[in-house]
DNA sequence: CAGGGTTCTGCAATCGCTTTCAGACTTCGG
DNA sequence: CCGAAGTCTGAAAGCGATTGCAGAACCCTG
């Protein structure tokens, strides 16, 4: 049996009020029984039971993470920032794993939404009316995407891909292709517009090679369009594809980056484990996770207080092995 | 204002009591007046308060999931395991990561244990004493580790690595190599005496190159031991292990599976991926997952009643690209 | 039609905590 | 030395659900 405030109370001879009063609202009470309480507390062990806490305050002390894909090594990433920042705060993470289907999500999302207290949701492809909907009941903030005014946490993925560009640019090469992610993603729209204009201001040519889903397959099934464009450089939605357009380009016999310079996004663990290494926009995953929690927080002690419910990133291309001098033909 | 049992009574022309029986003991209440009830219900979007219920059943309805590196890609599967089949049963599912640090993992325990009916542990490595002291307060189930008397879901390590040792064997391999995990681990340990008794029976050397951390670099560090020891086979403790031995393999002029045959074991997405692809053992983590919350449930219903509580889940060799016939000299 | 048994429903207590309100005790200025 | 102000503490009322108990209504049998 757990123990409850009654007892702790009775050993500490006074009643239950003081030992909420010690506990949570210290200030209030004399010093000395305080201290006495305190005692008799942790003597006993006690924990104050968070499900009669929230019955009266309205508070659970739960947060909601909601994932398209845990498999995704994006994710994982993120989830530790939240889990970490989180528990800093007392808080602690339901996690749920939509599996890349929003319906499941939007139940996930109703579910999940009574049980916490604010939700942080990376929904790349969820319907907008569907967010808005639940943004307007719930208090949550977006990870990876951005409309309206909902609080979001996002990548400055202009900057990162202007980095590439100049990089590549740098190198000598003047024709660059693009492996799209899915179509309806924001990120991917945000991407193609930032390297749109990148490509634009550096008089490079920009071929761009459709919309794949976003896993290894898509980086393969890209890669031939690729070779076929005639492009010296490609980057990628993600570094996931991108290790996939590396794996076809070599079993298609062109060596990176002799014959083509190769950048994903992301810099998951892997791509610096590839051969070669890939050269990839590092995204600080973790601090978007702890980023998010912060928004979250603070929207929680003061709804609309929070005079920039908008955190944007930073992100940083890192050069390893799979870029290199344009090939002179 | 969420809406509460009250007025979903109201509205129903019944009594609170009535809508309670009628939501979670049908068959107590009279078939007409529960559809009136039912009705009133979802006119109203009612969800019962969990919190509220938790008060009274003593359950809370929640899961708890602790694992010691969401970054490593075995665990990302199972809890997606975890999730699906806690989510059909109508639980949540905490998510604690505990950075592989045994000290934040009790915690972290001690923490979540008070707001979970059950928990479902990953620690490959705390300490036995306090896995029992928590085995004593809470149900709990572990994962990938064994002992005593404490439920638990484990693979049949011995018949994969026996797998494993077989294929090596038909292809004429006579010397392996065991690429070892921390030296705490029970997996290391339960899979490298599997390894042992397999080299025996099929009359192999067998090189054990000691511990290194379960990472790419692990991997890496044991490689040049593996070259010096003059093995024509090496079986790495993991996935990640083995290809970062099969880089650096790579880096030293070596030839995989001409001149070393390679085979990790877990089977994460990346070995499917890498070049050449990685022959290992197939884990079944999302099933791992599910058995742990089915065992957990069942634990959770009678205490005691559980014949068996202890799963077993088969292993499965796969053959890929890094495995080939022994180098004839 | 009386009496016993079912079936269904409502009242009220309760889970463990927070919080309002009022009372008890101090302190202090006049 | 009295009253006002200030400081602490406790009693009690909930939060929103579940559930034991008892009463009401109905069924059936003899």
């Amino acid at each position: 049996m757990r123990t409850t405030i009654r007892e702790v109370a009775r050993e500490a001879g006074v009643s239950p009020s003081t030992v909420s009063r010690a506990l949570s609202m210290p200030g209030l009470v004399n010093p000395v029984t305080r201290e006495r309480v305190l005692r008799a507390a942790k003597r006993l062990g006690y924990e104050p039971n968070r499900a009669a806490r929230g019955l009266i305050t309205g508070r659970t002390g739960n947060l909601g993470l909601i994932v398209p894909d845990l498999a995704n090594p994006f994710f994982p990433s993120l989830v530790k920032g939240v889990q970490a920042r989180a528990r800093e705060a007392d808080y602690a993470v339901f996690l749920a794993d939509s599996d890349e289907d929003p319906a499941a999500e939007s139940d996930l999302v109703r579910v999940l939404a009574k049980q916490v207290d604010g939700l942080i949701l990376c929904s790349p492809r969820g319907r907008e009316e569907d967010i808005l909907t639940l943004a307007a009941t719930t208090t949550l903030v977006m990870v990876n995407r951005r409309f309206g005014r909902v609080p979001s946490v996002v990548f400055d993925n202009s900057d990162g891909i202007r980095q590439a560009v100049a990089h590549l640019a740098a190198l000598g090469h003047t024709r660059v292709a693009w492996v799209g992610g899915p179509r309806t993603s924001w990120s991917n729209r945000d991407r193609i517009r930032a390297l749109r204009s990148a490509t634009d201001a550096a008089g490079m040519d920009l071929y761009v090679a459709g919309h794949f889903p976003p896993q290894f397959e898509g980086g393969i099934a890209a890669a031939d369009l690729i070779i076929a464009s005639g492009v010296t450089s490609v980057i990628a939605y993600n570094d996931v594809m991108a290790l996939g357009l590396l794996g076809r380009l070599r079993d298609r016999g062109l060596r990176v980056p002799q014959d083509i310079s190769v950048i994903g996004i992301d810099d998951i663990q892997m791509s610096s484990m590839s051969s070669p290494t890939l050269t990839t926009v590092s995204l600080t995953k973790g601090q978007a996770g702890r980023a998010a929690v912060d928004l979250l927080l603070s929207l929680l002690e003061q709804p609309d207080g929070v005079r920039k419910p908008r955190r944007e990133l930073p992100t940083q291309l890192l050069v390893r092995a799979s870029t290199g001098v344009a090939p002179t033909d």
